[in-house]
DNA sequence: ATCCTATAAATTGTCAACAATTTTGAGAAA
DNA sequence: TTTCTCAAAATTGTTGACAATTTATAGGAT
């Protein structure tokens, strides 16, 4: 869907550290770099074919977007979402999603919400096939495209930058396959159903909602782990 | 305020490009490296006394913070706050601010309550001696504090790390003086009130009305500045 | 005089080596 | 065996130099 404008020269539109610092931020948001893990900066170096200078501006970017820690002369680990972490990014989402949704309520396209209603289709198929899809992207591409909706740079900035990326990690780690893919995708209905009649309030009042039924959910979920080990 | 434990042995707590990092936020937010201003690598790292290293960590850092803006083989430069921007940043507080309102009617201690009213009452006096005081920081120690008291680590993180900067730099940039000095004042009275009460909704629901007022105030002032021009 | 070109200077991106700190591990004392 | 000490190894923080790209400048063509 991207296109690349020069295939044939390999020209440099991106810095090192750049490049290093998406791959380290897909790698340790699919926990092919566990949560916990520590990140040596010679190993990491010599995998990556570079030297230590860009790799740390990666490390540095990283550890602004939450996903790693530094500690002075000691080094990096890779974050390890607890529970209560979790639970502050749901309410977060509540509130920043909610005000995105009342946005793209005014500032969608009709050809968008046309867009997001075909994207709201194949969801529905496959969840026939296959119950698991929802939770995996299909439900990010759904908020992602509502909080691009919204038009708001600075809102799409701290969403892309740093949010949506916490929620795919906390995804990857703890696995979860929700119970509540009928109703979710129930409540996406409605939400594009607002976003059509160009109704802000009531689009914001269901993503809130829709959110909060979410964490709800989560928390359970949590919970329950919780007391089966304990 | 801030304790110093170590006040014989400066020993590094530290990195450099942490201390120039903050050096380098403060310097761009007050206004002291002007808004648009080319930032040179070799002439900052000159004035530090440091080398390229640790400075390109800390511009990495101002940019992921929308502080500067980096083009690939050109360079960085202060960025200059766009009216739309602006807006777009007073929407999310409306909304971010709104929830740590909500949060801290909750999760405040009756002494933090208490601080926040004694600070409220020193504005009140510094209303009378000197009108100004209150919009350049004494406004901002009140929403930040606030913050803190929703408890919500990755909010106050959001807020201290990117969106109270930039509502600082906008505030040089612009340097506004707003007329609604004794309205703010009262608004922030009945925020506190409503925190007393343990009121979240409520508490919620004033801070955003408080923050849209602030925002309908500012965006008349840059449309009335926009029309002079013209 | 204006515009283009080519060379020089300066700036950014990257690297490899050095300094400082932490971690490791072997040997001695209890 | 356990614990402590101290030197060796490894890792992080920092620097100065090199490579690649952009910007500035001087000279010539129109």
């Amino acid at each position: 869907m991207t296109q690349s404008v020069n295939e044939t020269e390999n020209l440099a539109v991106f810095t090192i550290a750049d490049q290093v610092f998406k791959k380290l931020q897909k790698a340790i948001v699919e926990g092919e770099i566990p949560a916990g893990s520590k990140i040596s900066e010679p190993v990491l170096a010599k995998q990556f074919g570079i030297s230590r200078g860009p790799l740390r501006e990666a490390l540095s970017h990283l550890e602004v977007c939450n996903l790693i820690e530094r500690k002075l002369n000691i080094g990096a680990r890779v974050i390890s979402l607890s529970s209560q972490h979790l639970i502050e990014i749901y309410q977060i989402r509540e509130s920043l999603e909610g005000l995105a949704a009342g946005l793209a309520a005014k500032n969608m396209t009709d050809d968008e919400i046309d867009e997001l209603e075909k994207l709201l289709q194949q969801h529905e198929k496959q969840i026939d096939e296959d119950q698991t899809y929802f939770q995996k992207e299909g439900d990010m591409d759904f908020h992602f495209r509502i909080v691009q909706g919204s038009k708001n740079l600075h809102l799409i900035d701290m969403f892309c930058n740093d949010l949506y990326h916490l929620i795919r990690l906390y995804r990857y780690q703890f696995g979860m396959v929700s119970k509540r893919v009928s109703r979710a995708y129930l409540e996406h209905e409605h939400i594009v159903d607002a976003l059509r009649q160009r109704d802000g309030e009531l689009a914001q009042f269901l993503m809130t909602k829709h959110i909060s039924h979410s964490r709800q959910n989560v928390k359970q979920m949590l919970d329950e782990d919780l007391t089966i080990i304990k």
